[in-house]
DNA sequence: TTAAACATTGGAGTAAACTATAGGGTAACG
DNA sequence: CGTTACCCTATAGTTTACTCCAATGTTTAA
């Protein structure tokens, strides 16, 4: 009897129960069979999906984004790899942007403590948006 | 007389006004000049500082974390260059962890995207949904 | 056998960051 | 002057992704 009542499964993916129960009302779990007193019995693909799903979350893929992958997924032999990939290189495409961009923020805030670098003298211009138009 | 309306100053900054009505309110933009009939009126720096907070939103600061850098501003009088070499050092360790985090998520959709072939062929074999599910 | 630990549902609450609406006044154009 | 586009405040609603709660039923370990 492989089944995982919600609690073990919570456990297995490091999620809580009422979060599994929200991804199934969200239609990222199917629902799955119950017992004979409407207990949730899980099997073990479904700790594969959850997990899944918690790999996608951490790379920052919505919920929403998550049920499209699934769901390609579900329907492998009429999706195309393509569009798999295409979601992937979207968000790989965003977070380069993201990156880029804390660099210069980066580079500004050290200009910053270098400049306040210890002096009392007034540092007046010394704001971050002084420092990243420069 | 080189004032802007909030409209204006939303135009520029591909904002709308509500938004910029509502970073004042969050103080994160200065309560503007008024004209006589209560109209807010922008300066040139405005633009600079809703910029700024563009940037960081699309970089995930959370609009407190934008107040703290926004604030990073050495006072004229009181505050110290301790202080606000602090602060902005604080800021610094934050923005590298962040990147840190970025690169990992990066690294891992990198991985995947790249072994995926992704051209018309059905997605059975995609290794973006393989490696999301291993 | 009985107390705890766990499960169920429905619904409410939370946080952040907007976004929309109502009910007004104001400015610009023809 | 009229109409349209814009601005004001105050307040309410939306979205995302949970998280908590109450009231109740079920399993399990001592």
């Amino acid at each position: 009897m492989g089944y995982l009542k919600i609690g073990e499964l919570a456990q297995r993916t490091e999620t809580s129960a009422e979060t599994l129960r929200y991804y199934e009302v969200e239609g990222l779990l199917p629902a799955p069979r119950r017992s004979a007193s409407g207990y949730r019995l899980y099997t073990e693909p479904d700790i594969g999906r959850v997990h899944f799903i918690r790999r996608a979350r951490a790379m920052d893929f919505s919920l929403n984004e998550i049920g499209e992958l699934l769901s390609l997924q579900v329907a492998k032999e009429v999706a195309t790899c393509g569009e798999v990939k295409s979601l992937a290189e979207h968000k790989l495409a965003a977070i380069d942007k993201k990156i880029v961009e804390l660099e210069k923020m980066k580079a500004a805030l050290k200009q910053i403590t270098e400049a306040c670098a210890g002096g009392q003298e007034s540092a007046v211009h010394c704001t971050i948006l002084n420092a990243l138009e420069a």
